[in-house]
DNA sequence: GTCTATACTGAGATAGAC
DNA sequence: GTCTATCTCAGTATAGAC
C-alpha cells in the first residue's frame, strides 16, 4: 500500500482517542490498519513518537490559524496594538474545532504529563506562544515581563483545562455552545490581564538588574 | 514486617516523583522497599491504584487545610461573605507546600489524563470544590451559576498548569518566590472573577428554566 | 527505501502453597 | 498476609525479502 504511514496515523488517532494511549496496543493498531508491526517502528521509531506525530498533525493547523488571525487583527489595529480581547480571540477561537473531537486533548495531556516527547512538543508551540506574548505585552504594557509571562501561563492552563477530558466537564462543554464557553473564557482572561500588577513595571525593571 | 504497605507507598512516591510513573516498574519499587512483588497487588490491586493512593495521601491534607482556611475566613467575615481574594488565598496557599516537591503534580496529571482511577480521584476533590464554588458564588453574586462554574474551571486550570512539570516553567517557579507567584495568580484570578458577566444573572435565570 | 517475519526482554498480573 | 512460580502481553530490535 502506498500510504502505510498515513493509515497507521489515522487508525492510531482514532484508537488513542477512543481508548486512551496506554490502553491501545500497537498490535491493535496494526491489525486494524492492516500493516506490519515493524512498519510502525520504521516510520515512527516508537509508540510515543507515533503519538507525537498524531497530535502534531492535528495541532499544527490550529497554530497556523492562530498566527494568521493575529496577523489580521494586528493589521487592522495598526499602528496601534490590538486589544487584549482581540488577541485572546485569535488565540482561542481556532481551538474550538479541536475541542469537538472529544478525547483529543486527553492525548495532549498524556504527552504533557509523561514522556520524552514533551520537549519536542513544546518546541512546536514556542514560536506561536512567543508571538502572542509579544502581542499581549503591547496590549498590557503596565505589566512587567515576568508578570506577563506568568499571566500567559495561567491563560494556557485555563484553556487546556477546559478540554482536559474530565467527563463532567466535557458534558458541560457539549451542552453549552462552545462559542459561548470561549466567550466566558475571553471575559475571564481579559479581567485577569487587566488586573492591576502585583509588581508594577518600574519596580520590576529595577529588580531584574 | 507490619508496615509493608506504607513502605511500598514511601518508595513508590519517591521513585514515581524521580522517574515518572511509566518509567518506574513495580519490580524496581519492591526491590528498594525490600518486599515481594505480589504484596503490591495484595495491598493495592494494581500499579495504577498504588499511584492513586500515593497521590491521595499527599493531596488530602492539602484539601483539609483548604477547607479549614475557608472556615476561618468565613468566620472572620461573618455575617458578610469573604472577598474573592480571601477565598482564592485559602484555595491556593495550601498548594504551595506541594508545589515544592518538583515532579509531584506531574503524577496528578498522569492520573488525570489516563487511567481508570480518574473518577475516584475526582470524587475526593468534589466536596472541596463545591464548598469553594459556593463561597465564590456569594462573593460574586452577579454571575450566573453556569458562568461561575466555568470560571471555577478556569481557575483550577490556571493553578494546575502552574505546577505541570514543564521544565522551563518549573525553573521559573523555583527562581521566583513561590509566594510571589501565588500573588500573581491571585491578582490574575481576582481580575477574572470580577470581570463583567457575559451572561448577566437575570438573563441566565430566565434561560435556565 | 519499504516492509515482513520472528525473536527478545521486561512489564503487570495471578494462582496457590505456606 | 506473604511468597514462589508462572502467565500473558506489551514495546522493541534485528535479519533479510522485495
Amino acid at each position: 500500500m502506498i500510504d502505510t504511514k498515513q493509515k497507521i496515523m489515522d487508525v492510531a488517532e482514532r484508537l488513542f482517542g477512543e481508548q486512551g494511549y496506554d490502553a491501545t496496543s500497537l498490535r491493535h493498531i496494526i491489525a486494524e490498519a492492516g500493516v506490519n508491526l515493524a512498519a510502525v517502528h520504521y516510520h515512527f521509531g516508537s509508540k510515543e513518537d507515533l503519538l507525537l506525530e498524531v497530535v502534531l498533525r492535528k495541532i499544527n493547523p490550529v497554530n497556523q490559524e492562530r498566527m494568521a488571525l493575529l496577523d489580521q487583527i494586528e493589521a487592522e489595529a495598526a499602528p496601534n496594538a490590538p486589544t487584549v480581547e482581540k488577541v485572546l480571540e485569535a488565540f482561542l477561537a481556532p481551538a474550538i474545532h479541536v475541542s469537538k473531537s472529544p478525547e483529543f486533548v486527553k492525548l495532549m495531556g498524556r504527552l504533557h504529563a509523561e514522556g520524552s516527547a514533551t520537549e519536542i512538543f513544546h518546541k512546536h508551540f514556542e514560536p506561536m506562544i512567543t508571538r502572542f506574548r509579544t502581542a499581549l505585552s503591547r496590549a498590557v504594557p503596565e505589566l512587567s515581563e515576568r508578570e506577563l509571562e506568568w499571566r500567559s501561563h495561567f491563560m494556557v492552563g485555563a484553556m487546556a483545562h477546559m478540554f482536559t477530558g474530565r467527563p463532567h466537564l466535557r458534558e458541560t462543554l457539549n451542552r453549552d455552545d462552545p462559542r459561548l464557553v470561549i466567550d466566558y473564557l475571553i471575559a475571564f482572561l481579559s479581567g485577569g490581564f487587566h488586573a492591576p500588577a502585583v509588581e508594577p513595571v518600574e519596580a520590576a525593571v529595577r529588580e531584574e538588574k
